[in-house]
DNA sequence: CAAGATTGAGGTTTCAATCTTT
DNA sequence: AAAGATTGAAACCTCAATCTTG
């Protein structure tokens, strides 16, 4: 059978795209596993929960919208919730309500989480500064301001 | 109060790596998702499953010792043992020992698996170049680069 | 009816322990 | 003892359904 070439790979020669993704699943398995090993070992909080509080630090009042916040991490608005659960039960978070729309549900940062997350924040900035050691400072704005543009992100989120 | 900055943000200004890091996993849950939905839609497989095909298509005689496609996945065995069992039960991947150490198993890509592989990559490749289509395609290349630096890869690695 | 939020059921992955083979 | 692989229990997240409010 000539022109069969039988043991032939299926992909094809242009997969940049496709490799692009797949190295990006990669490095994000890497990167948050590593995160996830010194924080919770530290500080008794995984790197989800961190930026949870991350996020809720940066926003104006220290709160946000659930539905927002959800946003933010890339999950649902299950999972948001669910997410929240052990924060709220250590204190770390609070619940608010809002007067003019009783449908929404604000998530606030506590004074105990503001507290935690000084120190974690300095133990996360520090593993990622390990993580990103062998690669050009001046690179990493470069492909952060790329990531931003893959994750679909408005010019609104931060 | 004057130089107690009592509302003043946990982060420091020099957090370049740990903004790279939030960004690589808000990017990493965009691109995974649209990959999961359209894939699921027409193969009835997730990328998860596509990348286990993927990178067995790609090794020596389509097959991979467990134990190294757990490192090429990001996985731990235990999770790659849990991922292999549907695509077993499917007949897309198939079992092998090795005669010359019985510890080890190994995981070969059937032709079942390879026929739908070859429909399943020319989804995932439209679908990756749509994702980054708003880029240029020569950073493609270099971003790419510099996620396998960050995911700790030896260049024995794919 | 749309938006925000939560819950039940189910899928996926990890950790720790275990088993087999070297 | 170390390496490869598997399993029970638990954690985390999604989907679909539901509830409340606008």
């Amino acid at each position: 059978m000539p022109g069969h070439r039988a043991a032939a790979r299926v992909e094809r020669a242009d997969d940049r795209n496709l490799e692009f993704c797949l190295r990006l699943t990669r490095a994000h398995l890497a990167v948050t596993r590593q995160l996830d090993n010194v924080m919770s070992g530290l500080h008794g909080l995984g790197f989800a929960d961190f930026m949870i509080l991350h996020y809720l630090d940066r926003a104006p009042g220290r709160r946000l919208r659930r539905v927002d916040l959800a946003e933010r991490l890339g999950l649902t608005a299950s999972g948001t919730t669910r997410s929240l659960i052990p924060l709220e039960k250590l204190g770390l978070v609070a619940r608010e309500s809002d007067p003019r729309d009783a449908r929404v549900g604000f998530a606030v940062l506590t004074d105990a989480g503001r507290q935690l997350l000084a120190h974690a924040a300095a133990t996360a900035s520090q593993v990622a500064a390990e993580i990103t050691a062998a690669v050009p400072a001046t690179r990493l704005d470069d492909v952060s301001k790329f990531l931003r543009q893959i994750a679909g992100m408005n010019s609104s989120n931060s």
